[in-house]
DNA sequence: CGGAGAATTGACCTGATTCAAGAACTGTGG
DNA sequence: CCACAGTTCTTGAATCAGGTCAATTCTCCG
């Protein structure tokens, strides 16, 4: 990965990085970024891209490789490049709950909040690009339309970690699952969204972090898919891929009465 | 739309004249409220605050009345100046999660963000300070400062979301109740922390309401209170009092092994 | 005092967890 | 290519925490 343009051809992207830049941070280029627009940063002219370009750095993280443990002061933020990655609370004796996933694209980190009390893991082998926090917070300060752009998504995580506190609080584990089948199925299977006719994808989470997201154990996670494919309503070609069959079903046991 | 009623109190305070949900009030001027220092407006300097105070409505909310409809086009932001207000997400047939509470001070409302999924609903007489979505926008996008502000406000929500949903999926009824009684009391108890002596409050939501907070059920709320009692952790006065005779207990059963 | 809603208590039931055993993958090295 | 070890996943049986249903009992007010 280095400076040059056009290998994927982002429309109108065509800043250049000087040479010197390059040198300096030889892994780290938003020209070719697979997540430009529609990350944070999308919402940057080339101008200003080229100065926060100079404060990210890359960064590979192997599966279950941390980038923020909670309670320890937050030091960074960052863009996903690729691969998943959770964010986690733990009680003291160990419980888990996935409070969050983030896939490419997604923005980590607080600015201007000191402290983040969750855990953030790959949960595959992942790239994310990093920022320290105060140059992040000091870049933002001069951008009230990313501090806006930041905002707007921080509405959107918080809407949706509220939905699933709807899921933990008043859903059984069959609601569970379907939702989390569809929203999976919605989120990375892309949006061959069109008709219902069956679609195969792979989960990108073992059973044990599926169960840690919607609050089960995963004995209850296996049975409830076996239910399922028993139903025909899904089906199970074996590793992680997944078939739904009838998506409509699936939609109507998400909030079922 | 507003009709101006005209005497003059301070500047231009101009104020609705609907007498039912809008209603005058002499005081209705933001150097007295009494949310000033600690609301969202505590970062205006008092020019600022003379310009936004220009936007906004008072609005008192009766018991049940609602400020904002799930699904509904969102169209206003607003402060909480007295009472508590739920925050809920209902499924298809009816059961309810309250995903947050606003308390004097709180902001309510997502600027920038179209469709607003929950409701919002005082649970007891409330009074807001209530701005168009639009105005608000506008407002915002002038001040950076103001912009950093809520988004700090918006990553606590969400951490405090995010803490919530370890308690929704991993942690025990008497774990939830043991929170939530510790919780309310340093909120609304203020913070006569200091030791571990016994500290009587009323709590501000009724049975039913702690089980739409807490994912339980009346009953199980009902049955955990009493265990306390017997336990001679919490005492149980009468009405919706509550004494913390031992904080410490409390605590520990926070996220107890 | 009396009546309505809220809270408590009891008896029973059920969905999900726990504990335990196998089966199916995955990757490694011979 | 196969054997083997380490996971991860599935399945079964027993248990239990919390839910459901059904009475009472409180509390608050007119």
């Amino acid at each position: 990965m280095d400076a040059r343009v056009g290998t994927k051809m982002l429309d109108s992207c065509t800043i250049l990085a000087r040479p010197d830049d390059e040198e300096r941070f030889p892994t780290s280029v938003c020209t070719d970024c697979a997540v430009r627009r529609d990350s944070l940063c999308g919402t940057l002219t080339d101008a200003e891209l080229s100065r926060l370009h100079r404060l990210g750095r890359r960064r590979r993280l192997r599966r279950g490789e941390a980038f923020a443990w909670a309670g320890e002061e937050s030091r960074g933020c960052a863009n996903v490049l690729s691969g998943i990655l959770k964010v986690s609370a733990l009680t003291a004796d160990g419980r888990e709950q996935i409070v969050g996933l983030l896939y490419p694209s997604d923005f980590v980190g607080q600015p201007f909040v000191g402290s983040f009390e969750f855990t953030v893991t790959a949960l595959g082998d992942a790239e994310i690009c990093t920022f320290r926090k105060s140059d992040f917070e000091g870049f933002l300060s001069t951008r009230n339309g990313m501090t806006q752009a930041l905002l707007c998504r921080t509405f959107d995580t918080l809407s949706d970690a509220r939905r699933r506190m709807l899921l933990l609080g008043r859903q059984s584990a069959s609601e569970r699952i379907a939702d989390f089948l569809l929203q999976t199925f919605e989120r990375i299977g892309g949006c061959s969204a069109s008709s219902n006719g069956p679609v195969t994808f792979d989960l990108p989470l073992s059973r044990g972090a599926i169960a840690d997201v919607l609050g089960l154990t995963i004995e209850t996670v296996s049975r409830q898919m076996t239910k399922l494919k028993v139903a025909g309503v899904i089906a199970l070609p074996g590793g992680r891929a997944v078939t739904i069959l009838k998506r409509d079903a699936l939609r109507r046991m998400t909030d079922a009465a």
